[in-house]
DNA sequence: TTGTACGCGTTATCAA
DNA sequence: TTGATAACGCGTACAA
């Protein structure tokens, strides 16, 4: 509909033509309207009358030259298919504009490769900071980044009470599920466990230990079962049913990713399991899909959102900003609906 | 480890230093790194040698200053609510970071005056495109960048074969509706339909239209129903209940975007209608909770992230880049499945 | 309170 | 084939 190329020669509006205009020197205007510095009254009120009459607009890329830092913040997502990431990016950009940074991301497409340009594409952009929205796939090509400048780093790790939380949000999950008389855990994710790697490398192995952990405490096993992206329909069906097993089998599923759920709830709708009359579901992460699914899923709620909201605050603090006070972030939380039940051979 | 060493920013590697390192002058280097201008084999090599044994960053900053030209993309996003936008948003930054580009994005929350404040930042930016992913909230101020700057403004309805293929689409499924026996189809948006403005202000009106445009073809009545997003829960059924009406009344459901969906669903599931027994369902977007819901949802596809590479290639080539040549886009289509079926009251 | 002059890191011009 | 030098637009000591 409307494809507008105008190739005309631009005719940007100088701080020089501003300072011609206004009858004054660059440096006037130059403080006058980067708010610092003296200016009388009526140069002032004459300068901005005529800047924006000229409709001027400070060059950012002049002035990230001459002062040596940005006001752009760095986004790098790890996998940009997974959907929560888009909460994530929401929330870096709104505290972002508020503070007039701008913000940049960049796809890794879990390719360490592709993730170690993008880092050097964002230290040639000298951006003011680099926000990695999960697990890289190289975490040591970070230490080139903190390196070669004077970027911050932060992980949503590190925001306060986000691993913490979902510790007891597992913890709450398992209960539910031990309370419906299971007494053994599917864990089902993408990527098979790395049982020997310290810190573990990514987020799904964060969510495996931790739901490990609180099933040893209440006396549950936890099986693990690993599903290829590269898998078939048909082998990963197969593969779920082995995990399934027999009578003795777990009954209780939980999902390492909201990603994951739909294909999981697929399968399992395929193959003609109830739930939650034969199965129990659990999810990592919500979604209105999860609350429109019949039955409604129970899910391990966490709020990227308000997680990435409260860490970008703080980086821009922490970048000298001044921002107004904001309640805490809602932590992750356990959310029960309609899809754990009683496992039935235990049934009273 | 001493304090000063801790606060003080570590010394980016200059192109001066590089110069020096290799016996050569900066301009020389400037060539050999820039891939142009003349430099001998030897030199050549040397100084590419020397940069990344230094770790040298070309400064883009600097560079951009220069060359008065970016290698940035900026994406105006109207509402970075909506899922379908992480979609685009891969597709515009994988043809970008093939380019070596930036991608820069900023969400204008459905605001005018945040929608301005973010394209003047852009301009600020001197990013080489804006590209806009849906329809402004005031178009008018595309004027503004497209004036003050050299910059491109592409909207994705400006990618060939969207709205045409999207029209041909719908008159599909309209059409797989007439099959099934109904004489009448219930959109549901979230705002109300505006008849005179010209062209249509937004992409739902847009659907609108051409929905009913293939209704009247095939002799249907199209009804409308407005959620607005304000409206609570008791108060969205009970409008949906008077808009599905009587035993005369719509039996098949058209949401305009594939956030409604859920909620939609939910609805009709509360209210205990039956689908497809008693109401055909169909929504615009795929995704696999469409495909993973009981029953899997028909849906008009619409494939944002081909359409995103598409536009951004050619936008990318009309700045003077070269790409490789790609398969064109898949069009928009209509995806039958099972939430599709013959209206009750009318079958044989 | 305001103006002058210099430099940020890079590329383009021109002379050697 | 190379090197010296002038910009690009802005911020900021320092002088007036």
């Amino acid at each position: 509909m409307s494809d507008e190329a105008v190739q005309r020669p631009p005719k940007r509006v100088d701080m020089k033509e501003v300072a011609e205009a206004a009858g004054v020197s660059t440096a006037t205007v130059s403080r006058v309207l980067s708010q610092s510095g003296y200016a009388s009254p009526a140069t002032r009120a004459r300068v901005t009358e005529v800047a924006d009459r000229l409709g001027y607009q400070p060059d950012s890329v002049a002035r990230g030259l001459r002062t040596r830092r940005s006001t752009t913040l760095a986004i790098l997502v790890p996998d940009l298919r997974n959907p929560v990431t888009l909460a994530f990016i929401r929330g870096v950009q709104h505290v972002a504009q508020q503070c007039g940074y701008a913000v940049v991301i960049a796809d890794a497409q879990r390719d360490a490769e592709v993730e170690r340009r993008q880092l050097a594409l964002f230290q040639s952009q000298r951006v003011a900071a680099v926000i990695v929205a999960g697990m890289m796939q190289d975490p040591s090509a970070l230490s080139t980044i903190a390196r070669g400048n004077s970027l911050l780093v932060h992980s949503p790790d590190a925001a306060p009470g986000s691993l913490e939380g979902e510790r007891e949000a597992i913890t709450d999950a398992v209960s539910d599920l031990s309370r419906h008389r299971h007494r053994s855990v599917l864990f089902i994710s993408r990527r098979a466990p790395s049982a020997n790697a310290e810190p573990p490398a990514t987020l799904t192995e964060v969510r495996r230990r931790a739901l490990a952990d609180a099933s040893a405490e209440l006396g549950m096993r936890a099986d693990q079962c690993t599903l290829p992206t590269e898998l078939s329909g048909a082998a990963a069906s197969g593969r779920l049913a082995d995990a399934l097993g027999g009578p003795g089998g777990p009954r209780a599923i939980i999902c390492a990713s909201h990603r994951l759920a739909p294909q999981v709830l697929a399968m399992l709708a395929t193959m003609g399991w109830d739930i939650p009359g034969q199965i129990s579901f659990l999810t990592f992460g919500d979604s209105e899909w999860a609350t429109a699914y019949r039955p409604a899923l129970s899910v391990i709620r966490l709020n990227r959102y308000q997680e990435a909201r409260h860490l970008t605050r703080e980086l821009l603090v922490q970048l000298g900003n001044v921002l107004p006070l904001e309640e805490a972030a809602a932590l992750p939380a356990y959310v029960p609906r309609d899809s754990v039940g009683d496992r039935p051979d235990e049934a009273a």
